[in-house]
DNA sequence: AGAATCATGTAGCGAGTGCTACATACGCTT
DNA sequence: AAGCGTATGTAGCACTCGCTACATGATTCT
């Protein structure tokens, strides 16, 4: 007779994958455990028997998200710097609105929301992804800048004005603003 | 014998500033009918009956919310202008920080995050109340400011992401970005 | 082999969700 | 007075929510 597959335990780590896939696809404020297990394979029982909580589970996700982005980041990084800090915008800019980031954007918006509700977890993964984007724009910056920490600084202030205008369709007026600020080229 | 008191019907215009104080209070997310009719004296029952349905409710709440915005705009407004760019920045962030303005802030962020999974009249309210908050910026403008309407976008783009970099808990580094920038007093 | 632990399935609970059906007051027009 | 449209109360439906109780294979330890 037919032996039933053998398939090795679940466990977090093999989770959390699938369960930011459908987070990423579906949006946070709308995942709720049924859903998440249908798309991890597993039942709500199981989500919880592995994660404790939904709470427990949503900031392990989050963290796992995090790094997630640091993943992506690090593999879009380009190794040379950019010359001018124009250019180091232009290139962020292009990078965040690639479709394939789309969904981590609308993503991002929702954690932000949530930090602002005070939901625990939120606030340490939101800072962690932008610890890492500020990282990463400090390595970006031209190797002649007067200040670089502070530019970076500076940068990623404009850089989220930007996405945030670009969220709520005024993305017309962060261009404009970019060009008046001498950050776009003419 | 005690006459029942006779309250004059409810109406959209009589109950939306009470869902509206809900909303601020409790987050746009966790809006459901049986506790934003209590929020304004009726039942979930009467909700529908008057917007027809939560989705058209919610609508119509963002957009009263938008003008309540620009209402409270109008009202913070100082009608003199500012000498600096810097000077712009400082009164709109303090205005932005200011503790009354908290929910408001809070609630901006779920309307971000709205917007980007593209929920229907979330979109206009954003746009509504940014476009407000541009005017005013404009009008704050420098009188010798060689550029005022793109100066205004600058400006924008930098506070909204100075503002999303505090709701995360960044906001230091959106200050010595703004420091780094020329737009904050060393 | 027996016992204990891990992993998983089935079923359900109590609460909350948006929304509806039905009845019924009230004020207005005729 | 009769009828009618507006406004409101009561009750409920079908559904989803997070979570739990209970049972039972599977694995591992003694």
């Amino acid at each position: 007779m037919a032996r039933v597959k053998k398939q090795p335990p679940m466990s977090k780590d093999s989770l959390l994958p699938m369960l930011a896939g459908h987070v990423l696809a579906h949006g946070l404020g709308q995942a709720s455990l049924r859903p998440l297990a249908k798309a991890a394979g597993t039942s709500d029982r199981m989500l919880l028997y592995h994660f404790g909580t939904k709470e427990a589970l949503i900031a392990d996700l989050l963290a796992f998200l995090a790094k997630a982005y640091a993943g992506a980041l690090d593999a879009a990084m380009g190794s040379e710097r950019a010359h001018t800090r124009a250019e180091v915008i232009a290139r962020i800019l292009a990078q965040g609105s690639a479709p394939q980031m789309q969904p981590f954007m609308a993503l991002w918006w929702e954690i932000v929301a949530g930090c602002t509700r005070g939901i625990s977890g939120y606030q340490p993964a939101a800072q962690a992804m932008m610890d890492e984007l500020l990282g990463w724009l400090e390595g970006q910056m031209p190797a002649d800048d007067p200040d670089p920490a502070g530019g970076a600084r500076y940068l990623l202030t404009l850089i989220e004005g930007t996405m945030m205008l670009g969220a709520i369709g005024h993305g017309d007026t962060a261009l404009q603003g970019l060009l008046a600020g001498g950050l776009l080229p003419a």
